[in-house]
DNA sequence: CAAATTTCCTAAACTACTTCATTTTTAATC
DNA sequence: GATTAAAAATGAAGTAGTTTAGGAAATTTG
């Protein structure tokens, strides 16, 4: 199971078979049900999960009691609180399965102690926090810049893999705008088309 | 005029004196004049930039014309067009300065070398991306939750140093509303505190 | 310090998106 | 496989924020 994070992280750095074997051990695999929360507010977010197979959705609350969605990860993403797991303090947001599904998670200490340890998982780290750094970018443009019909189109043609599987008010919810609003985009379209 | 940028670094790691001075070698110092460009569309960003002193604002230009406010750093913060920079891609936004500056910047090789040779520079490098994508994250939950009012009340509490230090356009293109609507809302605030 | 340019303010008309309320469709569960 | 619950669709009314346009401050520059 865990040769599929290995071969991940191998994009990235590459590995002896020693490396690989350590790595591999630090991750523990856990099946997670659909509805089943792994990070909670108030809780201190202990992990970093990777999905292994099946779909998560990440939300905060607003104070009217709104679900906004902050991320989606599916097959091969990384998904947690980063506020909460980065600098070890509760969390806000809450994290669901979509699907039943399988992750493998690696524990703060852990991480921390890897990356003290070997130059090449600090490596890792690093590039995986840029290309999210770099991710976030792009999305902030495109709620600055776009239209909510424009965000749900462009949404579609880079994820379509995302779209077909999330249902639709957390979808809304992500691209920042009601339930209503995308199912209308949504069916202008069908009508648009035919 | 390197010392800053080392007591800044050895917040987040500890350096022998050998290490401060090969760091503090790797940035250069440039002198930026008031409305200059560090960082264009097209060409790709070849520095991350530290402010030493002064204050810059990076924003994209939508097809209608209109300029979105990404980013501001003032002293001590960092700045560049992190897709450009990280990918070594041509940029998408520009960089501009607000304020007659003095930036350190580091270049895209020095930076990959200083990292390969030592692992306390790849921690440092490191830990800022993770940081940088835990504010985004923070941004991107202000603005899927709260009002243009919300935004406004909440920057201004959180950075009202940068407040002070950028023009109202930059600031209510930034804050995702017009300039108009962050007029009113000044305005009534005003009134309402007297 | 006067002229030119940039930034900010005000106000009315407008619109993209929300809210609320109801119905239909789809999925979960015993 | 019928019953219940959850998600999506639809319509009508409301509103947060935009647009447009004109003028007043404030900064920059010669």
């Amino acid at each position: 199971m865990t040769e599929k994070i290995v071969e991940y992280i191998e994009k990235f750095v590459k590995l002896t078979d020693e490396e690989k074997q350590l790595i591999g051990s630090c991750f523990k695999e856990i099946k997670i049900k659909k509805r089943q929360f792994i990070v909670q507010p108030n809780f201190t977010a202990k992990y970093r999960h990777y999905v292994y197979k099946g779909a998560f959705r990440a939300y905060v609350t607003a104070d009217d009691g709104q679900e906004h969605t902050i991320n989606f990860a599916i097959d091969d993403w990384w998904i947690t609180d980063y506020n909460s797991y980065i600098f070890q303090q509760p969390a806000t947001m809450f994290v669901v399965a979509l699907e039943d599904s399988i992750i493998l998670q690696i524990d703060f200490e852990t991480e921390q102690e890897i990356k003290r340890q070997n130059h090449k998982f600090e490596t890792f780290f690093r590039i995986i926090a840029e290309r999210g750094l770099a991710f976030q970018q792009r999305r902030i443009i495109s709620n600055l810049t776009q239209t909510a019909e424009e965000r749900y189109e462009n949404y579609v043609s880079k994820y379509p893999q995302i779209v077909q599987r999330v249902p639709q008010y957390a979808l809304a919810s992500f691209l920042g705008m009601t339930t209503e609003f995308l199912s209308r985009i949504r069916n202008k379209r069908i009508s648009k088309k035919s």
